[in-house]
DNA sequence: CGAGGGTTTGAAGTGCATCAAATAGTGTGG
DNA sequence: CCACACTATTTGATGCACTTCAAACCCTCG
């Protein structure tokens, strides 16, 4: 019953029926409320975990009660399985930031899938350069890109491919979390839109966002990144 | 020859004695000069590194000329084997911030070895984990710490294990690049380093540093941090 | 000694954060 | 369907952190 949503996780893309049975017989719908605790940084873990529905935020947490967003995942998603390579500790915390529905798996399996199968381990290594890649421009942006250049940014990857012209997207989840997801306050967020309005000539109302057209936008935000628009597959 | 190198890179641990020998007979050590850059983002790649001396600079670019440093390495450290997830392209650019040693090894083989050798898979996988990690401690430490807390956190690192008492540590290259590295500019380095000298006791003297007691460091930096001292092995 | 890069210092500006308050939006019970 | 409570978002005023530009200083090395 599961299986569908395992076979489209790129992790189990192309593994033999019988071990793909294996994880599917074992899992675990969890359902997880709205601003509910997955796992926190430190905890202990024995699960991984592929997102059916909502969204996830995966971040750090100091001492003083500040966060550090990471990553925002949806549907397919996979998060915590990282914890394998870590002594089995979570070395980050998990929370839904709405109501979800999360597929958990024993990491043990995963483990001992990891080390028997090799099909496994490469889709691993390829799911584990995706993520990589894509830390890598997240560095990238907190380090040269203003506030407003990565609200474009953000944007532009919310495009469905290919589109080009008169664009209507409707922003994911609400704007306290997309600010902490850029590495602002939700203030400098609201100031940020604004000039980025005025100099792109797009247009947010409420969640809605309206791009006439794409290169005002892409000038303006890529000019102080390494690549430029289409900024491949990273979401 | 070259096999004690590759003997010690977590890469290479525990593998055959023959995969090995195909590896360190194809190797060739080239030589860089300080500046000399090893390859450019975008770059088709045919060639993975291990540094055998000498610092090397991961970093993206922008068009205007702005740069992310995103790692430095040194000796034993692998670098841009990562394009054999890419399609054969260099996702960042690698400098040689001073003379070195590099053995370069060729993609090719390395894809092979992952696709047959499944002991070189999960080795890899290891290595990604442990880079992962070291990329979320990054951006955790651009989104949360102030100027002189990324710098006493970075000197915290640079302390050998088990030392508490009277440590006297040298920077390991010159200050402009320990700001670029610290996503700051040189002079923001330096005024930072005077306000941690205030108030943590420590003592910068060009080159060498002085730290009396990790308490007052530690407590300093690490209080907008995830985790406290010791910050694990991340280097 | 003198040239040139690395480093520090000073003055002024910019961007983002903070604190406080107003406004818009949403869901609830009546 | 409205009034209320509560939350999300915006706006304003102010402050701090980091940058920028410019100049001085320092160190090394020819």
């Amino acid at each position: 019953m599961e299986n569908p949503l395992l076979k489209n996780t790129s992790l189990f893309s192309d593994i033999d029926a019988n071990l793909l049975k294996q994880f599917s017989d074992v899992a675990i719908i969890h359902k997880y409320k709205k601003g509910q605790t997955i796992y926190c940084e430190g905890d202990s873990a024995q699960f991984f975990f592929i997102i059916k529905s909502g969204w996830v935020k995966i971040f750090h947490q100091t001492l003083g009660g500040e966060e550090a967003v990471t990553d925002i995942l949806t549907t397919s998603h996979i998060f915590g399985e990282n914890a394998v390579f870590e002594n089995f500790i979570y070395s980050h915390s998990a929370e839904a930031v709405e109501d979800c529905e999360i597929l958990a798996l024993p990491l043990s399996l995963l483990q001992t899938a990891i080390n028997n199968n090799h099909k496994i381990a490469v889709n691993m290594l390829g799911a584990m350069s995706y993520h990589r890649k894509k830390q890598e421009k997240e560095i990238e942006h907190l380090t040269i890109q203003t506030a407003p250049q990565r609200i474009g940014c953000f944007l532009l990857r919310l495009i469905p491919k290919g589109k080009t012209k008169n664009i209507v997207i409707n922003l994911p989840y609400d704007k306290t979390l997309i600010a902490s997801r850029l590495g602002m306050k939700p203030e400098t967020l609201s100031r940020a839109i604004k000039s980025l309005t005025e100099k792109t000539g797009i247009k947010i109302t409420g969640a809605r966002v309206d791009i006439a057209s794409i290169e005002s936008l892409s000038e303006f935000s890529c000019s102080a990144c390494s690549s430029s628009y289409p900024c491949e597959d990273i979401t």
